[in-house]
DNA sequence: ATTTTTATTATAATATTACAACTAAATAAA
DNA sequence: TTTATTTAGTTGTAATATTATAATAAAAAT
């Protein structure tokens, strides 16, 4: 069917906005891509592309992440829609933002270097194209909101992790310190962390031990009206 | 300019989930629209329409909102792109959805009626058409989650409202009875509130002051690192 | 044995939550 | 006219949870 007057169809395009956790660096990084084409040749962007007519939203930024990456079956969510009239500079062009989180590994950062892309910190980004520095933003934001009130943190954590490198990760989401005796006392007491018996002991002399999270148990506990909550100070 | 492919251009509309609050029946309100052409004409909807070439996101769902509502300069906040591939039954229409909160004043009821717009209370809602449940759905989430941390419930309210009548609208909006006392006692701490030497006397005998959201006080606050939060049980 | 570094833990101050009695004014009854 | 009843508005306090703050423990290096 194609019952609707014609006349004012739109470019519609998918950005991500690709997190991932630098553990060492203890910082967020921002997956960016040095564009290939016109407008804006040879700066830097965030992944995008244009939406085909015959998929949903979320599938072109799934196909778009796929792309452009090699990975599948991330956790992503969608952020804003950007519909100024000016804010691309090619086209009249929509753009629905969705957010990444994507688990850094080493070999992320080779194979992204070799390509143009790179791991960027937020606390020193590039200057970005049209109204990306705005879309990045937003999805902060809507990162810090999710990581208080969903486990999606673990997203960005291999699946061993000490206590120290998850609050961390949340000074860093956060942008801001975390009393170490309140956090630890907030995430244990919801009882959805498994501790192991190995000590990670790169990092530290006494050595610490790592933790898992076990999704099990979060999912039955949401069952009984249980809400993860890491708004700690 | 107009450098990009011009193959996937899509119909790009807005929908908007207007709500109102009726203090008589202590309700959350949404305003529906009889549909005067197909597909799904003589059901209900929201209000929408498509998005002209020449005007941004914002400023489509105000013309909308306008165009049916004759009114302006209401609070509207984007709420969620919608883009499933048939979500629509005519065509493929990506629609991006935004809430607006207008104050219902009597004349807004026999107006409506009038023209086959319709008051309709959330709890007792028509069969929508399309996805537009959902973006119902969603959208009393997002008002839940905005009046707890900004003071733009009394934008529902009349200018003048008691303080019964103020936690009568929260209790509408979560959905849930909050605490007298503590209600009170958080709102009140924040000092934004005026009370008025006049009292409300329509559905009391004893007869509940006045009292009047003090914008100013409350931006000057802000600049000082205050956060409204009325998140309370 | 001492120093150094990082992991781990407890407690007092403050804020939030749960909970019930009293006040004011109109209306009804004596 | 006086008193009792009814209705809705207003207010305090104990229990619980969160926040702020510093000392101790473990292990390696000197």
């Amino acid at each position: 069917m194609n019952i609707y007057p014609n006349s004012r169809k739109h470019l519609l395009a998918v950005d991500c906005i690709i997190f991932g956790y630098d553990i060492l660096e203890r910082e967020i990084k921002l997956l960016l891509f040095k564009r290939i084409f016109e407008p804006a040749k040879g700066r830097w962007s965030l992944a995008g592309g244009f939406v085909d007519p015959d998929e949903s939203l979320d599938e072109a930024a799934s196909r778009i992440l796929r792309k452009l990456t090699g990975l599948d079956s991330v956790y992503m969510k969608q952020s804003y829609a950007y519909g100024e009239k000016d804010r691309d500079q090619g086209d009249r062009v929509v753009s629905v933002a969705y957010f990444a989180l994507i688990p850094i590994r080493d070999i992320d950062k080779e194979l992204a270097e070799r390509n143009g892309v790179s791991w960027r910190s937020l606390s020193s980004l590039p200057d970005l194209i049209f109204d990306h520095p705005l879309m990045v933003k937003r999805a902060l934001s809507d990162l810090q909101n999710q990581v208080k009130i969903r486990p999606v943190g673990f997203e960005l954590l291999p699946e061993k992790f000490t206590l120290v490198q998850l609050q961390d990760l949340y000074e860093a989401i956060y942008q801001r310190k975390v009393d170490k005796r309140n956090f630890r006392k907030k995430i244990l007491s919801m009882g959805i962390l498994e501790k192991l018996d190995e000590k990670e002991r790169e990092t530290s002399k006494k050595g610490a031990y790592y933790y898992k999270f076990n999704e099990l148990t979060y999912k039955k506990l949401r069952q009984n009206g249980f809400y993860f909550n890491l708004d700690v100070y």
